[in-house]
DNA sequence: TCTACTAGTTCCGAAATTCCGAACTATGGG
DNA sequence: CCCATAGTTCGGAATTTCGGAACTAGTAGA
C-alpha cells in the first residue's frame, strides 16, 4: 500500500476541488466528515441516501477528496481516520466551500450543508 | 441544427454547475462572458491564454455551461450571443459564483474573477 | 441566383475517465 | 497461525471527453 498523498495547501487547485465536489456522492461525503466533527471511517459512508456505493467506488472518491485537498486521512488500527480541511481550505479560497455546501443543501441533496464547523 | 436548450433557473442543479467550472477553459470562457457586458460571440474566445480551443471543442463547452443554467445563448445572424445568467444563478445559488470565479482568479488563471458585473 | 465566406454544429473514432467486482494488503484478536 | 475487519489495487466494461472533417445557416457580392 503506497503512503497516502496530501497536497499542500498551496498547491491546491480550485478545478480539483469544483471536480472532487461535483459527484453529489463526494459532496455528501465531504458534508458528512465535515459536519460530524471532523473524523469519520469509511466505512461509516458506505451509505449515502438512497444509494449504497461499494467499497473500491468509495475508496476512489476518497482518494479524489485527498488529493484535491479537502480531506486529510490516515490510517489508525485498522480503519482509516479521515479528518476535513475546511479550515485551510477556506482560508485559501473563502467563502468557497460554504457556498458550495449551502448550494448542494438548498436543492435538498441528502447530506450536505453543514461546512462552517471547522 | 436542434435548438438551443436552457434550463429553468430552479431546474440548475449545483452538481451541473461545478462539473461545469470545474474546467479552466470552461471557467475562462465564463469569465469572459461575465465580464464583457454579458454578450461575447464564441469566434473571440478561440485563444484563451496559451492554448488554441478547437471550434468543436469550444461549441461542446458552450453547450455544457449553456445547460449547467450558466449562459444563455441565441443566434443573431450568422453569430451567437452568449449572456451570462450569473444574476439568476445568484439568487438561486448565493455566493456560489463569487467563490468559485474568485477562487480561479486568486490563483492566477488567465481571464478569470469578473463575476459580479451581473 | 449562384458563389464564396464566416460562424457554429454535428458526427464519429480515438483517448481518457469512471465504475465496480474480485483479489489483495494491513492490522488486531484469539 | 488463522481468521475477521477495513481499505486498496487490479483490470475490464461503460461512459465521457477531445478534436478533425463534413455539414448547416446567414450574409454579402457579382
Amino acid at each position: 500500500m503506497r503512503p497516502l498523498v496530501h497536497p499542500a495547501i498551496e498547491d491546491v487547485r480550485p478545478e480539483a476541488i469544483l471536480h472532487a465536489l461535483s459527484d453529489p456522492s463526494r459532496a455528501a461525503i465531504f458534508a458528512r466528515i465535515s459536519g460530524a466533527g471532523s473524523v469519520q471511517a469509511c466505512a461509516s459512508l458506505s451509505a449515502l441516501g438512497d444509494r449504497v456505493i461499494p467499497k473500491s467506488s468509495l475508496s476512489s472518491h476518497f482518494k479524489v477528496l485527498r488529493e484535491a485537498g479537502l480531506i486529510r486521512s490516515e490510517r489508525q488500527g485498522v480503519e482509516m481516520r479521515n479528518h476535513s480541511r475546511c479550515a485551510e481550505v477556506e482560508a485559501r479560497f473563502p467563502g468557497l466551500l460554504g457556498a458550495i455546501m449551502s448550494a448542494y443543501a438548498s436543492q435538498g441533496c441528502g447530506t450536505a450543508g453543514k461546512t462552517e464547523g471547522a
